[in-house]
DNA sequence: GTTATCTTGCACACTGATGTGCACATTACG
DNA sequence: CGTAATGTGCACATCAGTGTGCAAGATAAC
């Protein structure tokens, strides 16, 4: 009754159907099970031998996206609010794959209250950026913290899966845009960019 | 063969539809024909008379309610290019009711195409703005005219489309969000809105 | 090489939505 | 009032998508 080890292939195949449906649900979040199962050069008949359901799939692409937001959230340790929002920002956008679903989905209806709760942590760590930013006089303060919060949520939602990830400069653009919310003029945000290079681009540390 | 003219009921209630779906769809922007008949207190089959298709109401709805902006856009006459954009903001935000469906609308891949082509001229509007902002040095540098317009777009339909319309200060937080983008800091918006209270508050001119 | 595990295709039942035809009732218009 | 124009309910055909059962074939694990 001992039971045989998993097969290599099954657990391949469960990886590539997931990694098909971040690809084909940042584009369209309501991609049929079909799309997806043949993107992943799957049968459709199969995606329901690894999950039972749509939701299932969802949901875990939801669970396994939201640790590594989180996980990212919880490594940026800067005492500067501005670079801290900064690297956050940037750090998120070279997990660019990975936020294009999570950004689709956060808006589809059906799965607001899930993708919410697993980004809670995400989510805190926003609100006490916003928080510390104001009180150091470094963020604006023309609004409760909680709407700053909010408002750089939404934006960071916006510029994510309305820009082509691929072109150039859209890390930069990304950053500014966030640091602009936040509060900062753009010649600040400029300087602050131009003190922390690494920040953008973590290659440039050594050069 | 003389024909008789419409019948008042009708006129009516063709309008009644495209306002039921105008409130419906700005939530659900795939609201079933039912349930937009239904709204308007009329039965689905009803609805066919008046239009052809569900791509008929659809684009009627844009139609209209770009006329509505692009009018909006040609009222906006400020020399300042920073007052420009906040009256700009606010008017259309006034117009919140048109604006949600819109915003909804704009991100149907189905739609994309109409939308663009309908609000082509509040987009040069807006893009022509980019330009002079920059020019005069109002606006922001470190980003492409052609980049800071499509921003502004992009973070008004975001602002309009999540935020609570009927919530106080929704308009105010929209307008200081955009000047934000626009490169302003937060504190030369601030004054920006303390100069020139009746851009967010028109009833106020005479107070 | 056996064998349990996986994949596949196909048929099937089900659901929700779209769009149409039609007969009947209702109502505004002249 | 008479009539054309509207609204309504119902049946129907269609379509796309979901999820399941099953038998046959392929293949990795042991």
């Amino acid at each position: 009754m001992t039971t045989r080890a998993p097969r290599r292939d099954s657990v391949e195949n469960r990886a590539g159907i997931l990694d098909a449906a971040r690809i084909t649900l940042a584009t369209d979040p309501r991609a049929s099970i079909d799309v997806i199962a043949r993107s992943a050069g799957l049968s459709r008949r199969t995606l329901y031998g690894h999950f039972d359901d749509r939701e299932a799939l969802i949901r875990e692409l939801i669970s396994v996206g939201a640790q590594r937001f989180n996980g990212i959230a919880a490594s940026v340790t800067d005492e500067d609010p501005r670079i801290a929002l900064a690297r956050l920002a940037a750090r998120l956008w070279q997990e660019a794959a990975h936020v294009q679903v999570a950004a689709a989905l956060a808006l589809d209806e059906a799965h607001v209250q899930h993708t919410a709760d697993a980004l809670a942590p995400l989510r805190r760590t926003v609100a006490a950026l916003a928080r510390r930013g104001q009180e150091d006089g470094s963020f604006r303060t023309d609004l409760a913290a909680a709407t700053l919060a909010r408002l750089i949520e939404e934006v960071a939602r916006t510029v994510v899966s309305r820009t082509d990830a691929a072109s150039t400069g859209a890390a930069d653009l990304a950053v500014r845009t966030l640091l602009s919310i936040a509060g900062l003029s753009w010649r600040e945000a400029d300087e602050l960019l131009s003190t922390h290079p690494e920040i953008i681009d973590p290659q440039e540390v050594s050069a």
